[in-house]
DNA sequence: GGGCTCCTGGAT
DNA sequence: ATCCAGGAGCCC
């Protein structure tokens, strides 16, 4: 679910509404999802308060007072909702934090997202995190360059990558290759630097409008808030498959590369 | 690198 | 009944 400027909205909502809270209580209907454990979960974060929240490619990092934080990857159901006052608990709610004011809900569908509770300082050597590539906005077009030609692997695979660059995944994959003009397929190693220039211009651009429009909800992805962005509507290939192309009126392209779904024009793209 | 896996549910 | 889904860890 979440990529980069859904994580981002998450963050932005849920800011101002966790920042100072107290963690009463903490209900778990779920273990599987809590690392290192249910019990070690709870131990380190109830009696805790929020302190800040970050972000780091599609993790959020919540830290909490006495040195400790909890990062939240969402995977592809995940959603933390806060709400306040009595309304029915969403279907597949598995987490609950009682708050001093309010609740936050951790809701899953499918059930692939996970919680860790560790030490802060710990943050820097955790396995993952580590091992994320820079952010987008972070890049300049030499180092972007640089990135893709030392491999020689499609596009959309390194693109998708997080060791590669971090943030992006299949919505935005697709849409940014599409605006740069790019075939997903394309080697990386293959593309000259004005090509390179311009597809970190437009993954720069497409995440900057994604995040102003609060997200992409293609079905469940909802903020901090339980409300659902709005980039969807200006998806120009993803989901589009079989329609025109909103350039030049081909039909839109599917395949599977990376073993997901990629959407493309094959006129535009080359 | 590419397959399989973790899950539930919607579309066809 | 079958395929597909905003992800990524683990296995050759």
């Amino acid at each position: 679910m979440p990529e980069l400027p859904e994580v981002e909205t998450i963050k932005r909502t849920l800011s101002p509404l966790l920042k100072g809270r107290l963690i009463k209580e903490i209900k778990v209907g779920l273990g599987k999802l809590l690392l290192p454990g249910e019990k070690e979960f709870i131990a380190r974060v109830a009696g805790r308060r929020f302190l800040d929240l970050k972000r780091k490619g599609k993790y959020l990092i919540c830290l909490l007072s006495g040195g400790t934080a909890v990062i939240v990857h969402f995977r592809l159901t995940g959603q933390l909702i806060y709400v306040n006052g009595q309304k029915p608990l969403p279907p597949h709610t598995h987490l609950r934090f009682f708050l001093d004011r309010g609740e936050l809900l951790y809701v899953d569908l499918r059930q692939f997202g996970r919680l860790e509770a560790l030490a802060a300082k710990d943050l820097k050597d955790h396995p993952q995190l580590k091992e994320l590539g820079p952010e987008p906005f972070a890049l300049n077009e030499r180092d972007f360059y640089g990135l893709l030609q030392k491999s020689s692997r499609p596009l959309k695979a390194l693109l998708l990558d997080q060791k590669v660059i971090s943030g992006l995944g299949n919505i935005y994959v697709d849409e940014s290759l599409f605006r740069a003009g790019l075939h997903p397929k394309r080697p990386g190693k293959e593309l000259s630097l004005p090509e390179a220039s311009r597809l970190l211009a437009v993954i720069k651009e497409i995440l900057a409008e994604a995040i102003s429009d609060g997200g992409s909800s293609v079905r469940n992805y909802v903020d901090g808030q339980g409300q659902r962005g709005r980039f969807q509507e200006k998806h120009r290939v993803y989901g589009r498959r079989g329609k025109p192309c909103p350039r030049c009126g081909q039909t839109l392209a599917y395949t599977k590369i990376a073993q997901r779904g990629t959407h493309f024009c094959p006129a535009c793209q080359k």
